[in-house]
DNA sequence: TTTATATAGATAGTAATACTATCATAATAA
DNA sequence: TTATTATGATAGTATTACTATCTATATAAA
């Protein structure tokens, strides 16, 4: 079986789609070497197009800015996470199991490659983890989520939100704990390995922990407030 | 009473100590201004200095670059929060009473001023929440992490940790906790603002949600683990 | 009072960044 | 064959992120 996955992104990201080029396909593929090497910050169209043996000018045929290229990227990446969710909790009725998978996914660092071909998903994490927020976080924000840019992460909270609401129908807050959810598993592991003092995993280095840290948290909020018939603590 | 609150920061984060000369209070209290109004990629020495009257070079004499700057006002919000906290919880005996303190300190938008003169803790505020992670998110982070530069915010993030764990002694993960509560206060107030999707206060506009909220978790996971005798939920 | 020292203002300059514009060429499609 | 499109090559501009130098003024030390 030889299948290739193409995640298809919001038109408005792009000036031309890099995923109907060659020239564009390298820019996906040599942006996320370099800005995880180097960091966003530092990291310019020109020292993209000398990575990949092309021109400035060419990079801006079709990005308009690095900011664009990066939302790009992490919206990739969110797009990609949904997919795996949806995948992996196919068939599964309880909803419990489903929140269980969700946290997995988003705080299990990616090791492996898929059918991608151009896109690196272990440096993508480390890329949105690193700098992700950055995305969101500019004075235009709120145009930018005018164009919808922010959907792939707003789909993604939104799944996990419903699978909240299935499990605890009582709770009422399934989205806020929905994305602190995926911002914790990211900025956990972030401080654990760079500020270890602002958590608990100073040694351990393995995501494992914040696994057990984000099921103890959510299942304790879950089962705090009124809970469904069967369902009792489990995370203790 | 006429009181002065002076916050001495770690030398590092400049090259002069702005407190100590008019042009450096300045410094902080423009850069404020100007950072919350044009965001902090837009902002430079140069509009500054226009602000102020000065000159870019003039500025360069106090901070190294835009980045130390933002530090200085992060950290210094950070101690001014911690100073506060340990103003608030003094005297009080309750492990229980000090989380809940802590968590309104830190979700609940800051309104007035202060004895800080030249420093609008407003603005500070709203930096903090919108800018505040750049501080950290840089390839130098571990560099600036061994000069002592997010000393302020580990500090708050300890104390707060040191009330989990006298509340309740067995809970695993008191400094993640912890970590998780500044931070989603910070960021769910970001989303109810520009994200609401991201959350569950689409229409409320104060933060008192966010305050219910971060308690039902923070109770939720700490009182699911095994817990001191008398306390049983008081957050459903 | 003189002198040294520190602080700030004024001005200039430089390398890099973030673009925009134009022209030529090669590949492809009509 | 011609038109279209994608890319490469080159140039140019305003802004950013600095560094350097020189002068004026204020304050502190001798």
């Amino acid at each position: 079986m030889d299948i290739k996955l193409i995640i298809k992104l919001n038109d408005k990201l792009y000036l031309r789609n890099p995923e109907e080029s060659d020239l564009g396909r390298k820019i996906l593929q040599h942006s996320i070497v370099l800005i995880e090497q180097i960091g966003f910050e530092s990291f310019t169209f020109k020292k993209l197009a000398q990575e990949i043996g092309t021109t400035e000018a060419g990079i801006y045929r079709y990005f308009e800015n690095k900011h664009r290229l990066l939302l790009y990227l992490v919206d990739w990446y969110w797009s990609w996470q949904e997919y795996r969710l949806m995948m992996e909790t196919k068939n599964v009725a309880d909803a419990e199991t489903k929140i269980r998978t969700a946290i997995n996914l988003i705080a299990t660092r990616v090791e492996d490659d898929l059918s991608t071909g151009h896109i690196n998903e272990k440096l993508l994490h480390d890329i949105v983890m690193a700098e992700g927020a950055k995305s969101w976080l500019t004075k235009h924000v709120e145009a930018d989520n005018k164009d919808q840019l922010f959907k792939p992460f707003k789909d993604l909270c939104a799944r996990i939100a419903e699978f909240i609401k299935t499990y605890n129908p009582d709770y009422a807050y399934p989205f806020s704990l929905s994305s602190t959810m995926i911002e914790m598993a990211h900025s956990q592991y972030f401080y654990m390995q760079h500020l270890p003092s602002l958590t608990d995993f100073g040694n351990a280095k393995s995501g494992d922990e914040i696994i057990r840290f984000l099921e103890q948290m959510v299942f304790g909020v879950l089962d705090s407030t009124s809970k469904p018939e069967g369902k009792k603590k489990k995370t203790g």
